[in-house]
DNA sequence: CTTTTGAAAGGACAGGTGTCCCTTTTATGA
DNA sequence: TCATAAAAGGGACACCTGTCCTTTCAAAAG
């Protein structure tokens, strides 16, 4: 619980008082597990201290659009507080996560009235907004190839293994950019054949940054 | 000036001192006017107390999407003083507009330390991501069809005048729902053809409101 | 009135993308 | 080890959408 503390501190660069210390709880969740679904209450505020998870917007037909991955600092529930609604996506552990969470009565009856800790809110909610914006565009506006070469790009940076790119699946890629598997597939074996990459079972390896560079026309997912 | 600040009050149920309503200003824009541009620097938060305005962002190409109409309470300036960052979008009147413009300053200084303030913003900008979400995914899922329906729909509730939609001309409806003018008089003559819509010279006639919201699937651009 | 301009409308074609389905490969458990 | 399931990979086809271009029409300018 300290140790929590302490990161949430370093992290999120605001001291909890001992007060609400007490009131507060650490939440830990499983590798694969899933932290919150659409629908559900949702009953105060959690920040994201270790681990990694995925925000997907689920739509009827069963398509799920996978909107942001996060790692600390990451908020969650904020919309669902201020908006007085249920929890509007889902949310899925990557990775093992821990949060600190911060129940709706400790908010309204003390953290709320410290400008430090809305600050804390409104520059994370302002950062929410700004990339959810960029996303939407890239969305309307650009072909699949256009963004699964910035997914590709994106992971080049953040997940590279021995030359080779950690991917999710198949299907969780076609998802993330709301496509289909059939055509991440066909877009992929283009870009094999133009030796722009290589597959290898479940992984790709990128021959030719510098060309996919240019197709993903500097967009980036974060 | 006076009014102005009442017209806040009623509107963000938040009263300005009187310390700070020497601070503040009162900005008009005419219809059609430009509110921001993309890459200004702002120096303040923009209140929206009357009219409306719709916010596009624009790609390199040239196109620029919707992204939302707004109408009173809406704010503008939010994340570029969070986030430190220019202009992200375009604003531009769809009808004369007046503001409440709070000064970074006065911010900073006073209005930062006031929760009931802070809340205001959280309010707006948790109301802000929860429809760019929704958009987010209508964007990457949703066919041309269903958002020109989605459009027409949303217009349909704001802008009819003797059974006819005053609708902005063709080629902005294209690049408002991100497509092109061939693919809007495609989809139009469709409807047309069906018994939809009857288009009579720039403006549209919607016959059978009923049909249309189903092809909109209950989406919304507000 | 004629000319010019710009928007609307739509034909033709090509490329992008989704659906359906089958085969191959890999992982898992009996 | 083998059987089974799950994921990867891709062929075929139809529909969605963008590009290019032509025609028509209406408003503005001369």
């Amino acid at each position: 619980m300290k140790t929590a503390v302490q990161q949430f501190k370093n992290i999120y660069q605001y001291s909890l008082s001992e007060k609400d210390q007490i009131a507060i709880q650490v939440l830990s969740f499983k590798k694969d597990e899933s932290i919150l679904t659409v629908g559900e209450k949702v009953k105060g505020i959690y920040f994201l201290i270790n681990g990694s998870y995925y925000v997907t917007s689920p739509e009827i037909n069963g398509k799920e659009l996978l909107l942001r991955r996060c790692t600390p600092p990451s908020i969650l529930g904020d919309i669902e507080i201020f908006q007085h609604c249920d929890i509007q996506s889902n949310c899925h552990a990557t990775e093992a996560c821990t949060f600190i969470f911060v129940p709706t009565e400790l908010y309204e009856q003390s953290l709320k009235k410290d400008p430090a800790f809305t600050e804390l809110l409104l520059k994370e909610l302002t950062f929410k907004l700004k990339t959810c914006t960029t996303l939407s565009r890239v969305n309307a506006l650009s072909s699949v190839s256009i963004k699964l070469a910035a997914y590709l790009c994106t992971t080049h940076t953040e997940n590279t293994y021995d030359g080779y790119l950690i991917v999710e699946n198949n299907h969780h890629i076609a998802n993330l950019i709301g496509t289909t598997n059939r055509h991440v597939n066909r877009v992929l074996k283009r870009w094999e054949d133009e030796k722009i990459i290589e597959r290898n079972n479940e992984k790709i390896k990128i021959l030719d940054f510098e060309r996919l560079s240019i197709v993903a026309e500097d967009i980036r997912y974060k």
